[in-house]
DNA sequence: ATGAAAGCGCTAACAG
DNA sequence: CTGTTAGCGCTTTCAT
């Protein structure tokens, strides 16, 4: 459909063989200097570009990372996609982005279809769903390039990068207490997921910090996400019965979508009920109330986990040590956790 | 890396030629059944994937395909890409996504690489900065497979797949007519861009339809597409020195970034002047005022960009008549276009 | 210093 | 019905 010159025109064109092109090509030693400038001369004119698949068959890399992500149209996984290819793109690899939409079972699907594609590493942020990490236990274990981000596989040692999430659910929930709310309630997201775990902790550690007992039923979990609507009112309305001052949301669709529900049960922001929650939304200080939000680096979190694998991927010897980067998220008060 | 098996590895085990297993699993007639169901049984077993790299070498076609948008943690963007993903994963294609981050230079600089990577076709949304079209031109002229979606190339004939941006302005604008607005001004993105100009003359159109003369100093534009702070705050402050009573916005990213300038003039929405804008967020309900906006069915336009695309790439003959596909906007109204 | 040839995984034309 | 062979573009021994 849309040829491009080969290493075998420019031979031709020559007259020289294949073989002295591609070191011509490729700026070997033993080559005869004015060979060499003709080569790359002519290359140079007929905008020469070597075929990345031919290249990819000989030395069995396909020069591509597979991501596997929940969402693309989502703040965090937006911009942390941003961040991935930024890197992957300047270290010469493709990227080939997969979602689950929360499901397990399309992940599983995503990761075959990836592996099929003879992908170099795997970028991956666990569905809500997933349970069962076999399949990546396995891959890990064979020296196949895994990073996990965000939404990590605590059970298998390799690299992780994620936000502090522990630390920004800390410092938001401290945040309210000092503001003057006392009694808190924490929507979030499935409970096997390591954002929600880590937040959690961190939401614990913040009461205990300030003498504030943890009450069980002001916990209230949403196993989709946030992406199934019924769930998120179910969730808010149970938890607005315990009659909280104030919510610390875990998740960033959680956060947008229990605003309206809030309202619809017509309690108003902060006076009824203060927020505070993660989100990566840029528009955050539009809303009504503007929003006091936890910003994860998404970003740099893309780029770190992109560095991470790639350096993997090239490494001359197999990789045994493997680290944990945590990047600190920030905390914007607004008026939503503000005090009447 | 990580090893997957070959034909070869099937042929030596079942004690057959490469070609026999090969005919066997393409499911060939010219085979005997017994040997089929020998092949397809081991290659279920081994769970073979044939070679994908192998394949695009062998028949030229990488089975990929590029896309060049201006930014993916954009709305309207990553909404479109989820669409283009959703069909490319389904007909076998992978998707490569570059951003241009509204730079002419880098989006030439993205076609070269998605060229030198061998897609197999290309799906282009402009950069704002982009007027020379030459080698868009080129590529098509030589029968390169192109599908331009949302901001089109009007002089090149391929493909395309837009919002009816001409209808959606003139709802909006007609809207806030009939709501009661006389001075409406216009706040867009670079005048070269096919969005700018089809969304301009809407806006115009509407105007004229109820009698109210068109006013050039009502109309400004933002050259970065509200990338450049700077930009939107001039942009806004020459704008509301005309003292218009509502603004019609022309693109998501100035929707959002006009907003917070206004209030810092101590303007009140929708008070002193209303706003109705294009954007495709999903949160607009939650500002404050909620915001009528006119949404494109992003999702779409990035499903029907990609099916022609792939249309064209796989068509027999070379395609010759191409069409352009207008889908609807909606309009959603909400307090921010209310009279006060 | 350069050319010839093999091989990466797969398919297809050509023999049998 | 099945095996042999060539070839996709490129690199890399192995000869010369």
């Amino acid at each position: 459909m849309f040829q491009s010159y080969t290493i075998k025109d420019i031979a031709k064109a020559l007259g020289l063989s294949t073989s002295t092109v591609s070191r011509a090509l490729n700026g070997s030693y033993e080559i005869g200097a004015e060979t060499k400038k003709l080569v790359l001369e002519y290359a140079e004119k007929i905008n020469y570009r070597p075929n990345p698949i031919a290249l990819s068959l000989k030395d069995q890399r396909s020069h591509s990372i597979g991501v596997v992500v929940p969402e693309v149209a989502n703040n965090f996984f937006s911009q942390a996609i941003n961040g991935i290819e930024s890197i992957a793109y300047n270290r010469g690899y493709h990227v080939i982005i997969t979602q689950t939409h929360e499901s397990a079972a399309r992940e599983a699907a995503n990761v075959q279809h990836l592996l099929s594609r003879h992908v170099d590493g795997l970028l991956v942020s666990l569905s809500s769903e997933t349970t069962d990490l076999d399949q990546y236990k396995y891959l890990h274990d064979k020296g196949f390039p895994i990073v996990f981000f965000d939404r990590i596989a605590n059970s298998i040692d390799t690299h992780k990068v994620t936000a502090d999430n522990y630390k920004g659910a800390f410092e938001a929930t401290e945040h309210l207490i000092k503001t003057g709310f006392e009694k808190i309630g924490h929507l979030t997201s499935a409970s096997q997921l390591s954002i929600t775990r880590e937040r959690l902790e961190g939401y614990k550690a913040a009461l205990e910090k300030h003498g504030i007992p943890f009450q069980a039923e002001l916990v209230k979990h949403c196993n989709h996400g946030g992406t199934v609507q019924q769930e998120v009112e179910t969730a808010v309305t149970q938890l607005m019965q315990e009659k909280p001052d104030a919510i610390f949301v875990a998740s960033d669709r959680l956060t947008t979508t229990c605003i309206p529900m809030i309202k619809k049960l017509g309690l108003r922001i902060p006076d009824d009920v203060a927020i505070a929650g993660f989100t990566n939304s840029d528009v955050a200080e539009l809303f009504a109330p503007p929003l006091t939000v936890v910003r994860q680096p998404a970003f740099q979190i893309g780029q770190v986990a992109t560095e991470m694998l790639i350096n993997v991927i090239e490494s001359k010897r197999p990789v045994t040590e493997f680290t944990t980067e945590t990047l600190d998220t920030i905390l914007i008060d607004r008026e939503s956790s503000h005090k009447a």
